[in-house]
RNA sequence: UGCCGGGUAGUGUAGUGGUAGCACAACGGCCUUUGGAGCCGUACGCCCAGGUUCGAACCCUGGCCCGGCAGCCA
């Protein structure tokens, strides 16, 4: 046992450790990612890459990064590229180990030549019913298929005209002869090659026959000196056959098959409030419920970003959520907590007012602007301070005034004072109101004694709220997310369609929202907290069009919200 | 009812024969120029029933409940 593993206790820990007393495979730990590039990663990858990766890093192993493409269908070089940026920006470095399933077909070929040769595995003839037919069901057992029995010669033959495109798609399928009376329906002799004539994204048109995944797999892992071989649940019936390819390869293939790489399987991540199935994301976005697969209200990685989730929180999350072999559904709370706890950590605090509301502080003078210095972290002062202009028109929060506030109520009433953050303490004198009875402008007048940090007044206000000097701000687009479904599990409840429970204020974009100068500064890809509101992401800052747009990474802690439930 | 896997606070996860812990959430309080952060505290759990044992979450037996599997997908 390494030191390093050392607080970590998981089943999988556990089990390495085992094998790494027992000896196995020199004691190495080698691991991989095996992304199929046919879509966007999305936040439950990320568990199982930072799984794989951290695995490697404990154990002073290493980390493959392996693209399964041997389904040229569906697979795209589109997805190559997108897998890769995600990963990367996850800061996972799989160094120089960067692999394609597809670059070893011609060795996939070979191991199944001698397969054959060994008598384990024949070409069969059977149509695709035919064979769904012989496999039996899941209380009765299969039948053997008519063409188990040919010549070796023959299915050498065969297998070569199958390679050099004779045979039409589906016509013959190369499968391993294993037991057709198996409990376990993938070893009732299964599909090791199919002929598909179809355009590779990696070698174009050299093969019209490609291997089955469960036939590619374990041969690529033992190719790779893969130790660990971790996959999810619903890969358990699949391991008795990614044996059964293991032990052939290290027999059949000695020259090149070295490591006796061995399959696990841990419970892949479910989460509150959101769809983490390909099928179910690939509708979200064909429908037009989101704005593309990159929409800050998916859980795809590239969404994720946009929103401006860090990948600090993404990891501290996958360690949070453990793993085991238990299906489970973690709670949306602990993925905002990790969040919070790393942009609170990190962002700068800055004021903007979302909802505004004139405030007119009618005994400060005329044209005076004072430039105040606020602190850019409270809780940590090596992030210093920045200048912040006041004066006699400011912007409020429209909901931090409230004309007959309940109890409770710190903030801006017609009778109760408070303080502008880091300026003075100020009174509502007067409501100004539109025809229509909605309030337009508050006149104030403001404590020049109570200027921040130098109070004199010996005051005690209880509400502290934020503002922006009209004059000096800067105007901004907001998108508040939220999360995309308003249901705990979108997929269960009454209706059988989950797209029936997408919470229809998901996305609230403002486009009347002023933030202080400051922050117009920042290039895109910063992040604020604006005080009071949230953790904001600054995602196009573009001054020549004026375009200046932030999307709501997540909220505050509201404890007021909370009391008035 | 064939094969495989799984059930520990609300959620997630430790604990593999010796006082059931941790985190998030919840609740109460303190503190606060963010109703943020922080601090202190409270409550809640071994699926059930038998058995073995001085002693069982852990071992045995029998139930119950949940998940996966019949692509030439991965």
């Amino acid at each position: 046992m390494s030191s390093a593993t050392e607080g970590k206790t998981n089943f999988i820990y556990t089990l390495i450790n085992k094998d790494l007393e027992e000896g196995k495979n020199n004691g190495e730990v080698h691991t991989r990612f095996p992304p199929e590039p046919n879509g966007y990663l999305h936040i439950g990858h990320a568990k199982a890459l930072l799984l794989n990766y951290k695995i490697a890093l404990d154990f002073n192993g290493k980390f493959n990064l392996r693209f399964d493409d041997t389904n040229p269908i569906k697979e795209e070089q589109m997805f190559v590229d997108s897998i890769i940026a995600d990963i990367r920006w996850l800061g996972i470095d799989w160094e120089e180990r960067l692999f394609f399933s597809s670059s070893s077909f011609e060795a996939k070929f070979a191991f199944a030549e001698r397969l054959i040769k060994a008598g384990r595995a024949f070409v069969c003839d059977l149509t695709p019913e035919e064979i769904r037919e012989y496999r039996g069901t899941l209380t009765e057992s299969g039948k053997e298929s008519p063409y188990r029995n040919r010549t070796v010669a023959e299915n050498i033959t065969l297998f070569a005209r199958m390679r050099s495109g004779e045979f039409q798609n589906g016509a013959r399928v190369l499968r391993a002869k294993i037991d057709m009376s198996s409990g376990n329906l993938n070893m009732r002799d299964p599909v090791l090659y199919r002929i598909l004539h179809a355009h590779h994204h990696r070698t174009g048109d050299t093969w019209c026959i490609y291997p089955m995944y469960d036939f590619d797999h374990p041969f690529t892992d033992v190719l790779e000196g893969i130790t660990h071989s971790l996959c999810s649940i619903e890969y358990s019936d699949h391991r008795p056959l990614y044996d059964w390819v293991v032990e052939n390869a290290l027999e059949l293939m000695p020259e090149i098959c070295k490591y006796r790489s061995q399959q696990n399987e841990f419970a892949r991540l479910n989460m509150t409030y959101t769809v983490l199935s390909k099928r179910k994301l690939r509708r979200l976005v064909e429908e037009g419920f989101v704005h593309g697969w990159d929409d800050p209200r998916m859980p795809t990685i590239a969404g994720l970003r946009r929103r401006g989730v860090t990948p600090a929180a993404i990891a501290d999350f996958q360690e949070r959520v453990g793993v085991a072999r238990a299906d489970s559904t973690v709670d949306l709370a602990l993925f905002e907590h990790c969040l919070r706890e790393d942009l609170g950590k990190t962002a700068l605090r800055m004021m903007a007012v979302l909802e505004p509301l004139k405030v007119v502080i009618t005994n400060w003078p005329l044209g005076k602007i004072e430039l105040l210095e606020l602190e850019n972290m409270p809780d940590e002062k090596t992030a210093g301070t920045r200048l912040v202009p006041f004066g006699r028109e400011i912007y409020v929060e429209a909901e931090d005034f409230m004309e007959e506030p309940p109890k409770k109520f710190h903030r801006l009433t017609p009778g109760q004072e408070v303080r502008l953050k880091g300026a003075y303490v100020i009174r509502c004198e007067e409501i100004i109101k539109d025809t229509a009875g909605k309030i337009t402008e508050l006149r104030c007048t403001y404590d020049p004694l109570t200027k921040s940090g130098e109070d004199e007044s010996g005051k005690k206000v209880k509400g502290v709220i934020h503002w922006v000097e009209i004059q000096h701000s800067v105007k901004a687009t907001v998108r508040l997310y939220d999360s995309l479904f308003s249901k705990e599990n979108p997929e269960d409840e009454e209706t059988d369609d989950f797209t029936a429970n997408i919470n229809p204020n998901s996305l609230i974009t403002l486009t009347n929202v002023f933030v202080e100068p400051a922050i117009a500064q920042a290039p895109a890809g910063s992040r604020f907290q604006f005080i009071r509101k949230g953790y904001f992401y600054l995602e196009v800052n573009d001054a020549s069009k004026g375009e200046l747009v932030f999307n709501r990474t997540v909220v505050l802690k509201d404890t007021w919200a909370k009391i008035n439930k």
